[in-house]
DNA sequence: TCAACCCATACGTTTTCGGTATGCCAATGG
DNA sequence: CCATTGGCATACCGAAAACGTATGGGTTGA
């Protein structure tokens, strides 16, 4: 069963006509003739009634024809639909972000999105950072936005933009009146901490940053997201290093200030299976490095 | 786009590997690598992934795979409904039948066709002759069973049986007392009509039957079926000739008697559009033959 | 009766397909 | 470290299928 064969077939049962059909695809009558008689061969029936003005479907014919268009349909769709995939213009894309990220990069990011790749199904999560790279490795995330990435030897790290390490105070704290906070004046107070570096990456920067100056600050809680930790800040339990970024959707109360002395930043990045490397991804890395120059 | 290659394809993607796709293909396994490259070459864009442990789906070849594996479904299942239509165990009937032979033959027929044709859709409809012949002309019914046939180049008439014609009188009436009835016993008294012979060609047989035996009825009253006649013989309006079959389904009070000296009947026929004759029609007239013979 | 139309058949040419032989690459194991 | 193995790709050849041209036969309509 040859597809050609049915789309002869095809073109024959709605002109009606070997010759007319023939016209339509670009081809002679005679060969065209021995196609249907040998689809018919095939099937081991009579597909049309060859009368003098022309040919009509038997009931037979009736049966395939129905069968035959949508396979045709079928058969063009799915070309079309490999093609679209393959440039990235359909398909789905799952990402598991970061909260902090959210309010600063998503309302930019899925817009672009939505304009680079119509017919892509979206879906976007948050997630802690050991679910993302999880989630990533069993293929139930296609990527996943993280500060500053996941070390893997199956995942593709992309950096795409950095974020500076900005001081998280109670506004009514002495150090808010600062417009910017000397590391100094951080030593001995309480730090509100993320998960230790083998479960978040993203505490491992500002441990290098104490340490290199030589600044200890003792742990007055440790949290899973940077959102958790500005209730604790806003709660005076201690200070905050977090990204820049987490100003935005911040509760009111806290107030950001930058490091003096201390250029510290922490990478945004793009990490995906390097064997799901896809057009899409190439497409949703573009939007994403637009999302964070505007951030 | 071929629906050979879309085989091949879904072999391949199956059997995630060249070699153990070919196997299952029978064939070997260079041909198959070339053609899919050609399917990718055709789609544009790469469909497996190649790794040192076989092949893999891309995205583009997953969206690929779904369609594909639906085509070829239908195109099989085309054929195999082509054949099953063409082979006369599939399709649809739409049959036209006149009322008298409703509850002689249906109960017979309806159960030896869905034996016989058990994949078919079949359509009852009661149809007055004139309806009849209209609705098989304009195909929206496959065949009319009439008695005793309609007259048309078009359409082609298959004597299945035929029908004695018989007295329907009053129980009460004289005549009811009789075993059978001389013609000559009719001469004068009044009769239940069906339509002229130009509207429904079974009064011409009854007008022959009388003309031959110079018998004069006076028409009492015109009826559209033998079922309206039954009504109005039960209300002494006069008598009827009706086909023997009449006898079932008729009410109670009504005798049928033979008429002595008269061994008229009136063919049942199976009618059908010559340009729509198929082995469905074939096994139609087999179960119809069937059901006629035990009537 | 002739012309027009439409489908079928015949035959030669070209395209495509499948098989065999072989090459390349990576992973594996001694 | 080299040899072997497993898997896909390439090259070439013979076979099959499809297409085009030429032509025949039947029916319709002027």
């Amino acid at each position: 069963m040859d597809l050609r064969r049915l789309r002869y077939f095809v073109a024959v049962a709605e002109a009606r006509s070997l010759g007319k059909a023939a016209e339509r695809l670009r081809m002679a009558q005679p060969p065209l003739s021995v196609q249907i008689r040998k689809l018919e061969a095939e099937i081991g029936a009579p597909l049309f009634r060859r009368g003098t003005r022309g040919m009509d479907l038997t009931e037979a014919g009736q049966a395939l024809l129905a069968r035959a268009s949508e396979a045709l349909a079928l058969a063009s769709d799915g070309a079309e639909a490999a093609r679209a995939v393959a440039a990235g213009t359909r398909g789905r894309l799952s990402v598991g972000y970061m909260f902090v990220l959210a309010n600063a990069m998503l309302p930019r990011l899925i817009p672009e999105l939505r304009r680079s790749a119509p017919g892509v199904d979206l879906d976007f999560a948050e997630l802690s950072a050991s679910t993302r790279e999880a989630r990533l490795l069993d293929r139930s995330v296609t990527i996943a936005l993280c500060m500053p990435g996941i070390h893997h030897p199956e995942v593709q790290v992309a950096r795409i933009g950095a974020q500076p390490l900005v001081l998280a105070t109670p506004i009514r704290s002495p150090l808010a009146r600062l417009s910017s906070v000397p590391m100094a004046r951080l030593h001995g107070r309480p730090l509100i901490a993320l998960p230790p570096p083998e479960q978040d990456p993203a505490s491992s920067a500002v441990a290098a940053l104490l340490r290199r100056h030589q600044i200890v600050m003792p742990i007055a809680g440790r949290v899973e997201t940077v959102h958790s930790a500005m209730s604790l800040v806003l709660a005076g339990e201690g200070l905050a290093i977090v990204p820049a970024c987490a100003k935005l959707g911040a509760p009111q109360g806290i107030a950001f200030r930058p490091l003096r002395d201390a250029t510290d930043s922490i990478d945004v990045t793009v990490c995906w299976r390097r064997d799901a490397h896809s057009p899409l991804i190439r497409t949703f890395l573009k939007c994403a490095e637009k999302a964070v120059a505007r951030m």
